[in-house]
DNA sequence: CTGAGCACCTGAGGGC
DNA sequence: TGCCCTCAGGTGCTCA
C-alpha cells in the first residue's frame, strides 16, 4: 500500500500531532503476530521510554528514543496508525496500542496500529546501523546526495525489466508499484526495457520524474486507493491524478492511446505503448 | 550473484 | 444470497 509519500506524509502528521517527548506508560498486542512476532516478551523495552523522534528511512517509520534504541515499524499493504483518546476505543484489526502520556502536559492519548492483512511489523530498534534490514538500502529518492549516475551505474549492469529494477530497495528506497509505473510514464521509458538498455540520458530523465512524482505525492497527502489513512482517518488525494497506474484501457492523457496493463514478477504494470518505449 | 516465484494475510468485487 | 475466483499500495525467502 502505502510507498515513500504515504509514509512520508504520515510521518509528518506524526510529528505534528504527537506532543514530544511522549512517553510510553503501557504497551498493548493483539493475539496476531504481524509478518515478524510482536515483542510481548518485551514490554520492558518500551515502558518508560520516551519518543523523542519520528523519522522515516525507506518505506520504514521510526519510533526514536531518548537513549537513541526505538521501535522500527513498517505498514505492509494495509497498515495504518491513528490517535485516539483513549486505549479502550478498539477496532477490528487494531494489533499495537501505545498509551503515551505527554511529558510536559501530563495529557495522555493512545497511538494505535490497525492491519487487516498484516504485512506490516512492529519491532525493537537497538541498533540502527547493523539492522538486517535497514543496512542494505540504497539512496533515499528525495535526499540531494542521489543522482542520476548512481542510478545509471546501479542499473546498467542488470538484465531485469527497469520496473522491476525501481522497486528493489538496493537500487533506490520508497519507489513502490504506483510510482514506479508513474515515474517510467513520465520519463517515456517502457516498464519492459532492461536495466542493461537504459542510456545515461534516459537515467537522468528517469531519476528526475521519480523525484518529481514522489514530491508531487507529497503534496497531495499520499494516495489513498483502499486502506491508506492519514493519521486524522483523511484519505491522500494523488490517486486522482495517476497518469497510468489503475487506467487500463482508458486513453492515454497524452497520446489517447489505450493504458496497457501488464503483469511483471506478480505485480501489475501500467504503461502507454506509444509514449513509452 | 541474479532473477523468478511463492508465501504471508484479509477483504472487496465480479461472474455464475 | 452465496460460492469461488482474482486482485490489492510490500518484501523476505527459497530455488534454479
Amino acid at each position: 500500500m502505502p510507498e515513500l509519500p504515504e509514509v512520508e506524509t504520515l510521518r509528518r502528521q506524526l510529528a505534528q500531532e504527537l506532543p514530544m517527548p511522549a512517553l510510553i506508560r503501557e504497551v498493548k498486542f493483539s493475539v496476531h503476530n504481524l509478518r515478524t512476532p510482536m515483542p510481548r516478551h518485551q514490554k520492558d523495552f518500551f515502558i518508560g521510554q520516551s519518543i523523542v523522534n519520528i523519522e522515516r528511512r525507506a518505506k520504514y517509520l521510526i519510533f526514536r528514543f531518548e537513549n537513541g534504541e526505538g521501535v522500527l515499524t513498517h505498514l505492509g499493504m494495509t497498515g495504518s496508525w491513528r490517535i485516539e483518546n483513549s486505549s479502550d476505543l478498539q477496532k477490528k484489526h487494531d494489533h499495537v496500542v501505545l498509551d503515551l502520556e505527554n511529558q510536559n502536559t501530563r495529557k495522555s492519548l493512545a497511538l494505535i496500529y490497525n492491519d487487516p492483512r498484516r504485512f506490516g511489523f512492529f519491532e525493537i530498534l537497538k541498533n540502527h546501523e547493523t539492522h538486517k534490514l535497514l543496512k542494505k538500502l540504497g539512496a533515499e529518492p528525495l535526499s540531494s546526495d542521489w543522482s542520476w549516475q548512481d542510478l545509471y551505474e546501479k542499473v546498467h549492469t542488470r538484465s531485469s525489466p527497469i520496473k522491476n529494477l525501481l522497486m528493489n530497495a538496493e537500487i533506490v528506497v520508497g519507489v513502490g508499484n504506483i510510482y514506479a509505473s508513474e515515474a517510467l510514464f513520465r520519463a517515456g521509458i517502457s516498464p519492459l526495457r532492461l536495466g542493461c538498455r537504459i542510456k545515461k540520458r534516459e537515467a537522468e530523465k528517469l531519476k528526475k520524474s521519480i523525484v518529481e512524482i514522489l514530491n508531487e505525492a507529497l503534496i497531495y497527502g499520499g494516495s489513498s486507493i483502499d486502506d491508506y489513512r492519514h493519521l486524522s482517518g483523511q484519505k491522500g488525494q494523488m490517486q486522482s491524478r495517476f497518469s497510468v497506474y489503475g487506467r487500463s484501457k482508458l486513453p492515454c492523457l497524452v497520446c489517447q492511446h489505450p493504458v496497457k496493463k501488464i503483469t511483471q514478477s506478480g505485480r501489475s504494470s501500467f504503461y502507454c505503448s506509444k509514449c513509452q518505449a
